[in-house]
DNA sequence: GCCGATTTGTCCGTATGTATC
DNA sequence: CGATACATACGGACAAATCGG
């Protein structure tokens, strides 16, 4: 339940939006009526708009107006985009998800895995592999590196479940940014084993490196995410950037 | 050259991040000590940095400060991200871009174009196929479909250098807003003959397919871009959104 | 553990500029 | 031209989190 009025405003506006209250291309009620139906100020109003653009939702034009160009996705797959936990998404794409733990130690960062996680050399890590099933259907293999300091006392069994959870809810740890990479790459022996892929139909797999920081500013986990290609779809808004 | 002031303060910030001139993990000079500096009111400094914050260049602790979590990415790879012509991320990158025109028509939109671009059926539209080389490897198949009526005049010569140049310095129509989806799928015939690939290799291409939206709030361009894998390389930065 | 100083987060009101109609 | 709409900018107030004494 949001508390900051900013956001109960774009909750509002967001869910009217999803429940068609505005026609697609319709546009919303001016910021000065949106001042007297929330009671609140301009700046507000104004920033739970600004959030609604950054979804994708609506468009502000100077002079005109805040139109809606929102159109529902078909939610034949699923969908990723924003920072969510794999708990998190199957429930917004209304799948039942399940997680199985493949591989689980501790272990001191060298020379290799510094370069290819970002952590420094000798920093304590946990290392997981981690399959992840939706519908019971193996689609995405995880290779977790925790910073051990960041994430103590994880286990096999709190990785089975949301380590999300974990750390929100248990360590009370926020999650704040991730710098993520989305490549493409050939299938790996683990890939093929345990997602029961058949090479002849797609040799690689759609790999999403991220780098996720915590609110203290610290980068607490490295995870190369991989998913079977037929399964995996992207989403994202982009707003083109005034310069001048 | 930027002339609002909080486009001028987050170009310098970010220039000097660029720059090194603070630490990875330092804390950049607090919001008052910015007002002093850029002599403006605080509201400005902090939309600046909440600018750097998208980019995934600081972070905000309340309490504490803004720090500083910017690392250069190695210029290996074709890095792309934000909306960007071919050109423009061609320059960033430091390549030589060239654009080959495959196709060019003029169609009405079917049922079967509007179910995959979006646009109503009957809409005018000029559909092209375009190669796009980098330091003269074919790396990027382009099918874009533009809206005729908001994309007027438009020809193969104008499709052989850049559209969003013609489109933003001809037409002086703005480009705001861009829904993009990345997915995998399999190589078609025609990936294969122009971008020279060998299916043992990889039998499948990394797919951003796009709407864009101008300023009216018109969808006026959808774009699948069909990118070689072994050179596909999509950057983001994720900023987790409070809930309450 | 408390208190005060510092720092960021939220919210308000107002003024002015710019684009559209 | 005036009215309306969003964009930028300023200044002030209070809240919440952090840190040092």
């Amino acid at each position: 339940m949001p508390k900051s009025k900013y956001l109960l405003i774009y909750k509002d506006l967001k869910q009217k939006i999803e429940e068609d209250d505005f026609q697609y291309q319709e546009l919303l009620p001016s910021e000065n009526s949106l001042i007297q139906t929330y009671n609140c100020s301009r700046n507000t109003v104004r920033r739970a708009i600004s959030q609604l653009v950054e979804d994708g939702y609506v468009q502000t034009m100077q002079g005109k107006g805040v139109r809606n160009i929102y159109q529902p996705v078909e939610q034949t797959s699923y969908t990723i985009g924003g920072i969510e936990s794999f708990k998190e998404s199957s429930l917004r794409n209304h799948k039942k998800g399940r997680t199985e733990v493949l591989f689980f130690i501790e272990i001191t960062a060298d020379e290799k895995i510094s370069r290819r996680t970002g952590f420094s050399v000798g920093s304590e890590l946990y290392y997981l592999q981690r399959l992840h099933f939706l519908d019971e259907k193996p689609l995405i293999i995880n290779h977790n590196y925790f910073l051990k300091e960041a994430v103590p006392g994880l286990t096999p069994e709190i990785a089975q479940g949301s380590i999300y959870d974990y750390l929100e809810n248990e360590l009370h740890m926020t999650i704040v940014n991730s710098k993520r990479v989305i490549t493409v790459e050939k299938i790996t022996q683990i890939d093929e084993k345990y997602l029961h892929l058949d090479v002849n139909a797609y040799n690689c797999m759609a790999v999403i490196s991220s780098q996720t920081y915590n609110s203290d500013g610290v980068m607490f986990e490295f995870t190369q995410s991989r998913h079977r290609p037929d399964y995996f779809r992207f989403q994202d808004n982009a707003v083109r950037r005034r310069l001048a």
